[in-house]
DNA sequence: TGCTCCCGCCATGGG
DNA sequence: CCCATGGCGGGAGCA
């Protein structure tokens, strides 16, 4: 395939097809005997709030004394009242699966190792349907972390080529013009909102890109040695949700400033297809894949969602991570901690007096159930490729786990209080401020001795703070560790027209509570709703499916920038001459308004502001 | 009310 | 026809 920029990649090597086993993690499995004599304890809806005192209620006491995000791992694992529905749920969200996944594997994994992935063992233990499954594998192929190998086979690649992918793709975005459509786009938005004919203008201004910067098509960017096996997957008309990453993440690799919003995303990237979809239903359409993959690239701690007050309102946003360090450093990327680690730091080890719902940290829930997967498949047997679709016995383990984690946890409890006593975070609601969804402490956490037989690698794409559980060999019981902070990362600055940001207080995505699974959730009635045949996909039309929906009004533009940000996608050559560079005759140079403070530097790297 | 995004229908295309 | 893949948008949940 040749990449747009005039790259000529080469065509499909042979990738090495290791033979059928699926990637599992070199674990032994002593741990298994070590819990044997515990006995599976029956899940129950209600479980008396008063226990006799067996491994179970002494569990949980102890947990009792933790955060609410831990007991909620709890409940979780135990299957437990209502909250285990609650919870159950938010397994579903993509990023949290994302993050499941990416748990799985390693950043850069061995060459030696057999790495295939088989979207059905995958799925089944994940515990999702293969639908999601594609979604993630998408994204993840698009930045070349996996690549297909066959039908329900995939080769992990991990981190080792996103450097270079990232390179790639900066390259083509640069050449694309993705910087100065951004600009274009928004300073149209910016006239807009002093001249408020939004409609109109805005075809008119699509189809002016469409004269001027419009690249009209733009083929999957492939890197060497990483094209796609088997040809259905190429043969798909359009395999929009990887271009669609792929453009994504140009946009943030060439934009300046370094806030890519999800209608300027969507603008451009409609308008790369036919102008026929310029309706409104594509533009949701659009916007809703790319939520999808702001979702996984958020699970990859390549963007992070922020909120951003623009002049029309405050919008949620996506806060971009250290991406620089986390692609390019690679060598380092696994000894490196994570500039979100604060976040969940604090989160984990919160002050007791201090409220927390449940639904802004779900990066416990990701960490909980990261470390859950994880044991699971230690507790398997770590030589076969069989299907493993639920593993009792891995109970007491995870109990362990959770005693394990409650334990640092009460450590670290007075150690974090410490540390808040110095901890400056205010969170202002000024016009001109960012804040990282969750506040982070700047507490180191202390990584337990590892034991000899630890695993190699430490899953850093896990939940921001992250606990590794060490196989058991020599040392039993469980360990996690937590991999210690980021120091704090300068930031350059640039200019943001016309933004402001404040705290959404919110860690990785949504709330918590999202719809049932197939047909046990209250929108359970697949059936019922099966949406009339639409014919041919490839038609410009807005497919017609439930006529339910027409009691829900089309979508209008989204007014809100929903914005995404990235922080280090940039390399230095591209401090954009966008900013300073019209692109076609039509191009309106952008003034540097309203812009006394970047994002980034109001902005520190660990989220509290600069006051 | 609008944002967010889960869910699963069903089109597509290879075998 | 079967199956893997994934485009797509309804609509639930929530702030």
């Amino acid at each position: 395939m040749r990449a747009n920029n005039g790259d000529v990649f080469v065509e499909p090597q042979t990738l090495a097809k290791a033979a059928g086993k699926v990637y599992k993690c070199p674990v032994p499995t002593e741990s298994q005997q070590d819990m044997g004599s515990l006995t599976t304890p029956t899940k129950g809806r209600n479980v008396p709030s008063c226990e006799p005192w067996t491994p179970t209620s002494n569990l949980k006491m102890l947990i009792s004394a933790a955060s609410p995000e831990i007991q909620l791992c709890f409940f979780i694992d135990l299957g437990l009242g209502e909250e285990s529905e609650k919870i159950s749920r938010k397994e579903k969200s993509l990023g949290l699966l994302c993050h499941k996944f990416l748990a799985r594997y390693p950043d850069y994994p061995n060459p030696a190792v057999n790495n295939d992935i088989c979207l059905d063992d995958v799925a089944g233990e994940l515990n999702v349907e293969r639908r999601r499954i594609y979604d993630i594998m998408n994204v993840l192929e698009s930045l070349h972390m996996v690549s297909r190998l066959a039908k329900n086979r995939y080769t992990w690649h991990g981190r080792s080529k996103l450097p270079q992918t990232l390179a790639t793709l900066r390259k083509v975005g640069e050449e694309q013009r993705y910087g100065q459509q951004m600009q274009q786009i928004r300073q149209h938005s910016f006239d807009q909102e002093l001249d408020f004919d939004e409609e109109k203008e805005n075809e008119e201004f699509l189809q002016e890109m469409d004269g001027e910067g419009g690249q009209k098509e733009m083929c999957f960017v492939e890197l060497p040695g990483v094209e796609f096996k088997g040809a259905s997957v190429n043969s798909r008309k359009d395999k929009s949700l990887r271009v669609m990453s792929q453009k994504f993440v140009m946009l943030f690799l060439v934009s300046t400033p370094r806030v890519v919003s999800l209608d300027v995303a969507a603008k451009i990237l409609i308008g790369e297809d036919q102008i026929m979809d310029r309706d409104k239903n594509k533009f949701k359409t659009k916007i809703r894949r790319l939520y999808d993959i702001a979702n996984v690239l958020s699970s990859l701690e390549l963007i992070k969602k922020v909120h951003v007050t623009e002049d029309r309102g405050r919008k949620p946003a996506f806060n971009g991570l250290d991406l620089r360090t986390s692609s390019v450093s690679s060598a380092s990327r696994t000894l490196e901690p994570r500039s979100s680690i604060d976040n969940c730091t604090k989160n984990l080890f919160s002050s007791p007096g201090e409220k927390r719902g449940f639904t802004r940290h779900h990066s416990l829930v990701k960490l909980a159930k990261s470390i859950q997967d994880d044991r699971r498949k230690i507790n398997s047997a770590p030589t076969s490729p069989i299907k493993i679709i639920s593993n009792d016995s891995s109970y007491p383990s995870k109990m362990a786990q959770l005693a394990a984690i409650c334990k640092i946890q009460l450590d670290q409890q007075s150690k974090d209080s410490l540390d808040k006593l110095t901890e400056k975070r205010p969170v202002s609601k000024s016009s001109m401020s960012v804040t990282e969804p969750q506040a982070k402490s700047r507490s180191v956490v202390q990584l337990p001795v590892l034991p000899a037989g630890a695993l190699p690698y430490i899953p850093h794409q896990c939940s921001p703070l992250i606990p590794v559980l060490l196989p058991q060999q020599q040392v039993r019981g469980p360990y996690a560790v937590y991999v210690a902070h980021p120091p704090p990362r300068p930031v350059p600055s640039f200019a943001v027209r016309s933004m402001t940001f404040e705290s959404p207080g919110d860690c990785t995505k949504r709330s918590p509570v999202a719809s049932g699974s197939g047909g046990t959730g209250p929108r359970s009635s697949p059936k019922a709703l099966k949406r009339p045949s639409s014919g041919k996909s490839s038609e410009n039309s807005p497919k017609v499916r439930r006529s339910a929906a027409s009691s829900k009004p089309l979508l209008t533009t989204p007014k809100g920038p929903q914005c995404i940000q990235h922080s280090l996608f940039h390399t230095p050559v591209s401090t954009l001459t966008a900013m300073t560079t019209p692109v076609a005759t039509k191009t309106v140079f952008i003034p540097q308004r309203k812009l006394d403070v970047s994002p980034e530097d109001s902005l520190n790297q660990n989220g509290s502001h600069p006051h």
